[in-house]
DNA sequence: ATTTTATGTCAGTGTTGTTGACATGTTCCA
DNA sequence: TGGAACATGTCAACAACACTGACATAAAAT
């Protein structure tokens, strides 16, 4: 373990494990919000997790969203399977690679993925004011929660939401 | 809405939204560790859980737990009953109430709850040096995190992370 | 003495994950 | 060109973990 890991640990003590036991709470409310709003559609978390990366990397083929979801394609399959049959997700076949299909959300999926980031981007800046993270270090929560993603999975992640559509900017 | 939510919400942007995704990420492979330790002994996430509280807190009750997993008690019987059965939890009957039964970890369920947590506070002191926030303002993170929490729960969890028992002081 | 509370348990169900096997169409390569 | 490799789809069975509803017991509170 390098010097500065050792270093945090100790410097962060008992804080460290604060913070896995705050993790645990943050994230049980976190997906607490937008559970309410799916249960409405008939969707679970699985068709979230699903319509949130489709939505914002237009075109994203299927090995692409099962590397990013890490569950299996029989997985994946069935409620993408929803989320297509009533329309809330399209496929086109690729146009350099026939075999792949790209996926894009219709209107009523951006609809939907809209309303369920809004409740989480609620929470999200309330916790950045609350905590006057925002105005002193708005990245700081940000490269914290990227420092948490295993080391190689992080050049993945960096690529991906450096693919960005920036549409509302 | 409040001005400073507002206000958070113009100044992180797209900054929000990247922090949603990154929390998915970062829970992804934060629960990733202690499943694959957890997997040897035929134990899962929910196991995981139940021993992790109830280690930190002993002498929690039923009650206690399912208000703080948010589990109904015959989902909590099923892990708990595997817990017991396989003595890394014990069950005393409340003093003042003898209709409760407080739990504790043997000896067995607390070295394997801090073989879980090892790893876990490893991947946060990482995320804390890798990410600088460590030296400069060890406790941003923590206040991050606690603001993610619902604010009516806010009072009950830092009474529960008050009652910790502090051993490795 | 009755009601309420804390807990335990049985039975059935739904979502979301898994494995294994197999099918189709497309691309790539020798 | 023909076969291997690849991207995807699908069927079936199964496991973990959540849910609801109903009912039981012992202890506490009124």
């Amino acid at each position: 373990m390098p010097d500065v890991e050792a270093d945090a640990l100790r410097t962060a003590g008992d804080s460290g494990d604060d913070l896995i036991e705050l993790l645990f709470f943050a994230y049980r409310d976190f997906v607490g919000d937008p559970d309410r709003i799916l249960a409405q559609y008939g969707f679970g978390r699985a068709h979230h997790r699903v319509l949130h990366f489709v939505d914002r990397y237009p075109g994203l083929t299927i090995a692409e969203l099962l590397d990013i979801l890490r569950i299996t394609k029989q997985s994946l399959n069935r409620v993408l399977k929803d989320l297509i049959g009533q329309g809330y997700i399209t496929q086109k076949t690729g146009t350099s690679d026939r075999r792949q299909r790209l996926l894009f959300c219709t209107a009523a999926g951006t609809a939907l993925a809209g309303d369920l980031i809004r409740v989480q981007s609620r929470r999200v800046a309330r916790a950045l004011a609350d905590s006057e993270i925002g105005r002193e270090n708005p990245l700081s929560a940000e490269s914290f929660l990227f420092g948490m993603i295993e080391p190689e999975e992080r050049a993945a992640v960096r690529r991906l939401m450096a693919r960005r559509v920036r549409s509302a900017a």
